[in-house]
RNA sequence: CGCGGGGUGGAGCAGUCGGUAGCUCGUCGGGCUCAUAACCCGAAGGUCGCAAGUUCAAGUCUUGCCUCCGCAACCA
């Protein structure tokens, strides 16, 4: 048997410093849309998401609280579990850098990179503040020059850590970026990040003494080592214990991250790598941000938005459908309850719902809901699975280059497709004329033909309304179905009887002011 | 001279290699009656932020300006 091809793709690993909000449901919603449709393409998917839950901040909230920091992470975490179980995010592992599994390979990866040299112990200089216990750059001071936070004087203090030589790799790094075009999507994120290397990079610091919430620097327990280093290193953990896995998974394949941080994942974790002598990602993929009325989300500005809220209101697909279809990928969008209300009135509602509504509603008033076997066609039929198949193959190749927001749309162009079809047929009248019994048999055929291709395209973007669409056509084994399955028009039987015809979609009414 | 991204019909957006400006919603008119007051067809509506330049041809390339917004080495 020849082995499958095999995909891998993360998200970041979420901060537990507070809940978690629409922005991050965003992030983790693409990458499970993609992983979904690499599965559905037959590849053998690796889909990791997880938790970074070190650092001074974490300690500190806790002790506010009056838990230790793993007591106060358990909480939060488990609520980042619960969002992804409900919002059906088909993740195949859960990382937290808290694990044991986690400290090892870190620790291990800590030791190698200072074997070699790259790590070495100097002497870190900033801008304390003795109040929050924090160091701040230069360009985060207030307009006073003093604690952004609490306002207060700091001081400039040194303490000892380690660093790890990323100044070397610089060149190593400029170099690798510029020749694979595709590392860093998209290209803006790209071209900001050779403009920062070619200021040159300095070695970064990768231990603290100030707070014990890490992981510490082995043989030299003092220290604990100091975010990214640390976070980062997740994307391997789940890996390198089993050489197996390590083979058939690593490097991965996209990095799906927030803009902000693209400069964490395309300079410093390739360094990092380079250091381990180990191949890079392949991808770094910078999605954009959502905008809630104009303003960035945050928590000062009060406008920030809870998922598991949305999701009780108007269920996890819709959220879904509503993310992946109305944001392009890479950029900006914008997010609000009127043009959620919009897209699953009209796409969802009027569009999909309505389309598999009337179908199997008239094949029960016309055919007593029985699917007829289809024998012949004629023009209309041969231009309607015509369309069928052309959006089969566009659908492919735009997920395939991560088009998720075109892919859909092509999708829901050919559900267009598929309402005009009953118009130009017009069964209606085909049922009130015997010697037409055939063409109105073909066209039903026809119409659930292509409500189970649409159920399985839609199946990575929503996948608990994929289900019902084939339960209501009374198909089995949903799961089990791929993209070949789709690939000819003609696959559903004939001759059964579908199940009654549900509101997939109510449409939610919303008084006019 | 810190870095970057936007400004496109009423609203929200797309626009690859320059080649007749597209989509969704809304509005107006028509059609249909299988359906979730839904579906289908048609129409109106834009000096593509401003100015100059390159070109046979600029939303697209160059320069300057106006304006909004992010980042600035621990906020998806």
């Amino acid at each position: 048997m020849s082995e499958k091809k095999s995909f891998y793709i993360t998200t970041p690993i979420y901060y537990p410093s507070a809940k978690l909000h629409i922005g991050h449901a965003y992030c983790t919603t693409i990458a499970d849309a993609i992983a979904r449709f690499k599965r559905l393409a037959g590849y053998d998917v690796f889909f990791l998401t997880g938790s970074d839950e070190h650092g001074q901040k974490i300690q500190r909230t806790a002790e506010k609280q009056n838990v230790t920091p793993i007591e106060y992470v358990d909480k939060i975490v488990a609520g980042f579990q619960e969002l992804w179980q409900r919002l059906n995010i088909s993740n195949d592992d859960f990382i937290r850098t808290s694990e044991e599994r986690h400290q090892k390979v870190v620790q291990e990866f800590f030791r190698r990179i200072r074997d070699k040299g790259d790590i070495y112990k100097g002497e870190y200089t900033g801008l304390y503040c003795t109040h929050c216990e924090s160091y701040w750059t230069e360009l985060q001071l207030d307009e006073n020059k003093c604690c952004p936070d609490c306002h207060r004087a700091i001081e400039k203090v040194s303490e000892e850590a380690y660093f790890f030589k990323m100044s070397k790799y610089g060149d190593k790094i400029l170099k690798y970026i510029e020749e694979n075009p595709k590392f860093i999507v998209p290209t803006s994120r790209r071209n900001e990040m050779i403009k920062f290397i070619k200021q040159g990079l300095e070695d970064l610091c990768v231990s603290r003494t100030s707070f014990d919430w890490g992981i510490p620097v082995p043989e030299d327990e003092k220290h604990v080592i100091y975010v990214w280093f640390d976070a980062v290193i997740n994307y391997i953990t789940p890996l390198f214990n089993d050489p197996e896995r390590f083979k058939k998974f690593w490097p991965a394949d996209i990095h799906l991250v927030g803009k902000e941080i693209v400069r964490f994942h395309s300079i410093i974790w390739p360094c990092m790598l380079m250091a381990l002598d180990l191949p890079l990602p392949k991808q770094i993929y910078g999605h954009g941000w959502l905008i809630v009325e104009g303003d960035k989300m945050s928590k000062s500005k009060g406008n920030v938005v809870d998922p598991m809220h949305l999701i009780d209101e108007f269920g996890a697909d819709a959220i879904r459908y509503f993310l992946l279809r109305e944001i392009t990928l890479g950029q900006d969008g914008g997010f609000s309850r009127d043009a959620l209300i919009n897209r699953i009135n009209a796409d969802l509602a009027n569009d999909l719902g309505n389309l598999l509504h009337r179908s199997l509603n008239m094949i029960k008033k016309f055919q007593g809901g029985i699917v007829l076997k289809s024998v012949g066609e004629n023009e209309i039929d041969k231009s309607f699975k015509n369309d069928a198949m052309n959006t089969v193959f566009e659908y492919k190749n735009l997920m395939e280059n991560v088009q998720l927001s075109d892919a859909i749309k092509k999708v829901w162009t050919f559900i267009s497709r598929a309402n005009k079809y009953i118009d130009e047929t017009m069964p209606w009248k085909l049922a009130k004329d015997e010697s037409q019994k055939q063409i109105l048999s073909n066209t039903l055929y026809n119409l659930a033909e292509s409500l189970r291709i649409i159920s399985i395209l839609i199946s990575p973007l929503m996948p608990k309304t994929g289900q019902k669409i084939f339960e209501q056509l009374n198909l089995e084994n949903f799961e089990k179905s791929r993209l070949e399955d789709v690939l000819t028009f003609g696959k559903l039987p004939s001759d059964y009887k579908v199940n009654k015809a549900e509101q997939l979609f109510p449409r939610i009414e919303v008084e006019k002011q």
